[in-house]
DNA sequence: AACGTGCCCTGAACGC
DNA sequence: TGCGTTCAGGGCACGT
């Protein structure tokens, strides 16, 4: 499930296989995803590619009529592969290039996507969302400021992607649990000192986890490239009835907005 | 506006 | 062995 570290790792791996390469045209095996372009924009992009940024969860592959947008939603991965690499299951959709090679996309549950903004527009999937994780824009005033009009549980607001984009479960229940908040204590009865904690929390979480992956995953040509994945200390995620790492007790997971939610119930509060 | 729920999808892990 | 059921999860759509 990429969440936003491997979104970035997957990112620094193609781009400098697509970055100054001609974009040629795209294969569409199969287009029941969750989103997908319309037919009139593919015929329009035999175009170079000028860079391949991220907002968010996204991937915008950056041409010069606009960008191709595209979610890996939890399953997606992406390689890039000599142009006759034979498709395998799975395999919906291939960007190929001039250079005889193909940026593909494999996502086995189909909650990817591929969308189209034309340039100078911002397409409506990002136009709301709210700011990076690790930009100065996600701050101690932005957190506190969302956080006390909210009597959702904390866990939900921090996985709302109009109070900060890229903080999936794994990362919510993780940062919850370095920081001592307890997932379900209402937003607004989160102490000022406990959103002290957890903003630093996230942003070195999350910076930590791009500078692993980016490390170990260096070649997205190679086919058993592993993007979308890199080995991390998961501290309480899938550790429900387990012992808490830091105090011993039992490890209690809930579900939250029909999300797994693990949590220490003496070292979170 | 805020909040809760449903839905999309496949494959692994389970129960009978 | 071979079914059927449950679960995993991002994020929008919708009803309240």
């Amino acid at each position: 499930m990429p969440e936003l570290p491997e979104v970035e790792v997957s990112r620094q791996g193609i781009s400098p296989y697509l970055q100054n390469q001609q974009l040629v045209k795209v294969v569409a095996r199969q287009r029941q995803l969750r989103w997908w372009v319309p037919d009139e924009v593919l015929a329009q992009l035999n175009q170079p590619i000028l860079s391949v940024t991220r907002r968010a969860k996204y991937l915008l592959i950056q041409l010069p009529q606009g960008d191709i947008i595209m979610h890996l939603g939890m399953s997606g991965h992406l390689k890039v592969l000599p142009v006759d690499t034979p498709a395998t299951k799975h395999d919906h959709i291939d960007f190929v290039l001039n250079n005889a090679m193909l940026l593909r996309l494999n996502d086995t549950r189909r909650f990817g996507a591929v969308l189209w903004q034309q340039k100078g527009e911002l397409h409506p999937l990002l136009a709301s969302l709210g700011p990076e994780p690790l930009s100065d824009n996600f701050n101690l005033a932005h957190l506190t400021a969302a956080f006390a009009k909210r009597a959702s549980a904390a866990k939900l607001v921090l996985m709302d992607n109009h109070v900060v984009v890229g903080v999936g479960n794994i990362y919510a229940n993780e940062a919850l649990f370095k920081a001592g908040i307890l997932p379900s204590k209402p937003a607004k009865a989160v102490t000022a000192a406990q959103l002290a904690k957890l903003l630093p929390v996230i942003k070195d979480t999350l910076a930590a986890a791009i500078k692993q992956g980016g490390t170990t995953l260096k070649d997205f040509s190679q086919a058993d490239g592993k993007p979308g994945y890199f080995a991390q200390q998961l501290l309480v995620y899938g550790r429900g009835g387990q012992p808490c790492l830091s105090c011993n007790e039992t490890l209690t997971e809930i579900r939250l907005g029909q999300r797994s939610t693990v949590y220490c119930s003496h070292c979170q509060q």
